[in-house]
DNA sequence: CAGCCGGGTTGACTTAAGTCAAAGATTGAC
DNA sequence: GTCAATCTTTGACTTAAGTCAACCCGGCTG
């Protein structure tokens, strides 16, 4: 890893959340102990079980991490995307994968090995401080995942998930859908048909328009009250 | 906090897995910022989206992190017991608090302030090393309720659970319920009477066999299965 | 001692959502 | 451009688990 290349790295790495306001030197440090490696569509990147050796920083593409149930049903943890790290679970605890990733999209990832990370961190304040950060935010995602799984039906988590895209994405009422129905499901915990079928009632119920892959929010008040409520 | 008061508490936070390996000279500054809080059992210590000053340890009790639908449902997300930390999410992410948390038996807590906390992470590579790993320990055990909420049926987590308990008790095929079966219906995400029916169903299918709060595991390697697989 | 209250159990019923199957619709590859 | 593979929708059916209501039981309180 030379010159320009490394530069344009180091300057990307300066900008994730994770490095933000790390010195120079550091990121120089950091600069050699990273691997840029790339993974097609669809390609495993990681298995739960595998033994974690470093984690990974998502420069270009979407990754899913998830579950996979015995007879083959996968529910869907995280979307990561450009910036967003995954995999450090076994940097600090446990040794192993807990879940699964693979690439969305074709896409570019940055690999940073556990022993000169973890070395990096013990010498940087800020960086465990960011760290801690990423993490504290992830169990707050994940506490209310559990919270949406456990205590709302299918069309309240859906509308919570509109919600998040439309804020995520600021285009007023109209918003994209990030995943593939298919997808989508899985991240909610449910499945193709139900999810379609769901879609179809909350346009037949007023809440909102679909075409294709965009949706438009046509009341949004109840659409944040079935959030809330998580029952239609 | 004076003398010999002070001494003990100190030794008390060296033994705890957060505070492990920390230098005396710190575990003195964190006797100065700590401060010993009592609860009685039901109480509850804080409500989500309280804003969180700081983070607590148990020192003797029992306390659960928990959520709750509109309609009053509770899905409990943790128990912590002596040792254990909790509420640290808004110390490093968000300000305040994701979840609610009661007393399960009245309890004896230690409460460090966020300030003097920060200050005392980013002076301490262990500390912050600790950290990382409860953080991460904690988005495993997330990763694998998340897994059982969605991809198991209830009998499935029944048996998890009942595994668990049996590694951590080590006694034999014999275990002790440590919770009410009000509240283990709340932590696998399901409701008591559901609960109840599939205890007797595991019993009348030879898995276990129930006398009160005392279960004994009849058949391991069924229930490991169970468990596995997820569905009765 | 009576009465009450919280926790646990049981039964009858309802319902959200999963399964299975088939038919469109899209996408991508050759 | 066409054929295959994948995604999406729809319908008919099944089922796990929730709701509601009643009852039981052990422990406290007055």
């Amino acid at each position: 890893m030379e010159g320009e290349q490394c530069k344009s790295l180091l300057q990307w790495l300066g900008g994730t959340s994770l490095f933000a306001g790390m010195d120079d030197a550091y990121l120089q440090d950091l600069c050699g102990i990273a691997m840029v490696v790339s993974y097609r569509r669809r390609a495993t990147i990681f298995t739960a079980g595998d033994p974690g050796y470093g984690f990974y920083l998502v420069k270009e593409g979407r990754v899913k991490v998830y579950m996979i149930s015995a007879d083959g049903k996968e529910q869907i943890l995280h979307i990561l995307g450009p910036g967003e790290p995954f995999g450090e679970a076994p940097v600090f605890a446990g040794r192993s994968f807990p879940a699964h990733a693979a690439a969305l999209e074709d896409c570019r990832l940055v690999f940073l090995p556990r022993d000169a990370f973890v070395d990096l961190v013990t010498r940087n304040p800020s960086l465990a401080l960011n760290l801690l950060a990423v993490l504290s935010q992830r169990l707050r995602q994940f506490a209310r995942m559990v919270d949406s799984l456990s205590l709302k039906e299918v069309p309240g988590r859906l509308a919570a998930h509109l919600l998040l895209l439309s804020r995520r994405q600021a285009n007023g009422d109209e918003l994209e859908l990030e995943l593939s129905k298919t997808q989508l499901a899985s991240l909610l915990g449910t499945i193709p048909e139900t999810l379609s079928r769901i879609l179809r009632k909350l346009q037949k119920a007023g809440y909102i328009r679909i075409e294709g892959a965009k949706i438009t929010i046509v009341d949004r008040q109840r659409l944040a009250e079935l959030a809330e409520i998580g029952k239609f």
